[in-house]
DNA sequence: ATGAAATTGTGAATCAAATTCATAAAATTA
DNA sequence: TAATTTTATGAATTTGATTCACAATTTCAT
């Protein structure tokens, strides 16, 4: 014996037990009472329970059918709540916006902007999701993330790479390190250095990818840590040299014992993306996001 | 625009998810894999939303569709849960007992009856509810409650009467009271008497309903206390005469202060009765408890 | 009380929609 | 590239929910 109850026998339920009858309930499903007397019938005999008692005329829920109604009210708003999210995600009023950054820095801008996108956005669901920096993009052709926030682009199908800022990497280093001296940092100069990085894939840095890969220099030693702030107290307490966006250096002022010099005679640019899928950029939120995002960079930049 | 969710949606979202793409999905569900399809592109219409993202070949949830399945996980266990009871209800191991007591000083012994109860019969719904005292049998008739605790039965249709015990009803004063050198104690006497009584009509009181009513005697004063243990304190102490069941007054010695004596020179005889709707009396656990009523009642007798 | 009104139940007919069948189209694997 | 797997589609079929018409109860009013 299978037995099938659905979503209108728990609509009939509790419209009867609200209104008072099979009668009145008809009206209110706009359905007819017949129906609903078959309705009942059916579910009856497949579940084997009564649900209703029929001594007096409007007739009423019986135990079996008071212990359906809880479940009822309780399924139903469910239902209902999803109903509307799809609405509002129709006409773009919410959606869901799970980002993933290569860029290890970039948590410090990132969270200002996501704190104002939130008032502006109520209904998106907004997330960082650390931990798959590494394939982030597949993960955004998947629809497992929704952006990735990173500096190198590629020529994917269905992804778009919409510029947010650029920035420059530079050295940092103690006030007293050696290299102070010099105007600008060259290849050659890390080769006696203790390197601090952040604790990724040297080609997913910068500092190799741009310049000690190509010049094939490798440092006397790196050592890693997780946050920014850790990396430079580090470097000011002389325990090796690191190399960060110059925005991060600018922003997080802990400690003025250390120095900032450009990479290169010329100074190293690099342009920050946001990857998103193609259809993605129609969506308002999107939109709003990246503006927000280029209000924030801007921002920082001119500190 | 109409939007059609059912569970058999859910159920699909779910094993679409579970078991990797469409075919694998029809399998379990045992239904063609063309049936699925068909049915999620009238969902995908009707919501308007893009459930699954198609890019590669065992196509997987898109954002919208990890939404709709977060839902279906909250809701097919509830569902689930509900087939289950209504199928031990159909058994007879599960069930609804909520209990309506006339008898204010029932309690007393239907507290242990429900603890032991509750071991055997872990799927009933055991609750004691107060304050619908009054109309306690019409409650029944209704399917409010599914037991009454009555000394009073009425040819009800639908209602059955199964005797629990008997018992007396005795006259309780403190040992210095004048009443007490009496052998038995009768209407008249109680003319004079500052009575304490449990808050009910008095109707419901045996003492009115058998002895005074009827003899036309109304006593000098009455005083309402909520529990027996209280009852007894007042009559310890001279501060009133009470009449109570007699294994209430031999089962809580709070207090040896008073005596007891019988209600006419022969005693009045009183019978409790479980009233029940009579197709309840086939279910097993109403059986049961009826049982175990009847042990704890000779329990206490003989104490 | 007794007819009138309202409420619920039932069988046959109807209608809507879910599923199947038979293929095609597209992607993955060997 | 062929072979296999996975998904999509249109027409036919089947299922089953709803309506219609009317019967059977119960409640309400006078």
């Amino acid at each position: 014996m299978k037995m099938h109850i659905e979503f209108r026998h728990l609509r009939t339920v509790k419209a009867i037990h609200e209104n008072g009858g099979v009668s009145n309930a008809a009206d209110i499903l706009n359905i007819t009472q017949s129906a609903l007397s078959h309705q009942i019938k059916g579910l009856e005999d497949q579940a084997g329970v009564e649900l209703f008692v029929r001594r007096s005329k409007p007739m009423r829920l019986s135990a079996a059918g008071q212990r359906l109604l809880r479940t009822a009210e309780k399924i139903l708003p469910e239902i209902d709540a999803l109903q509307a999210e799809f609405a509002s995600l129709r006409d773009g009023r919410a959606g869901r916006l799970h980002i993933a950054i290569e860029c290890h820095a970039c948590f410090e801008w990132l969270f200002p902007v996501l704190e104002s996108f939130r008032k502006n956005w109520g209904d998106v669901d907004v997330d960082i999701r650390p931990g798959l920096a590494f394939d982030a993009l597949p993960a955004l052709q998947k629809e497992d993330v929704d952006l990735v926030v990173s500096s190198d682009p590629d020529d994917l199908p269905g992804i778009e790479f919409v510029p947010l800022f650029d920035y420059a990497p530079v050295f940092v280093a103690a006030r007293s390190h050696p290299l102070a001296k010099k105007p600008f940092i060259e290849a050659k100069d890390f080769a006696e250095q203790t390197l601090i990085t952040y604790p990724v894939e040297r080609s997913r840095l910068d500092l190799f990818s741009q310049l000690l890969i190509p010049a094939k220099v490798e440092p006397k030693a790196i050592r890693q840590a997780e946050l920014t702030a850790v990396i430079l107290l580090l470097v000011a307490s002389n325990r090796g040299v690191a190399v960060l966006p110059d925005w991060v250096v600018r922003e997080v002022q802990y400690n003025s014992d250390y120095v900032t010099r450009p990479l290169t005679e010329s100074g190293i640019t690099r342009r920050l993306y946001a990857a998103v899928r193609t259809p993605d950029l129609q969506k308002p939120f999107f939109a709003d996001l990246i503006d927000l995002a280029g209000k924030e960079a801007r921002r920082l930049q001119s500190t």
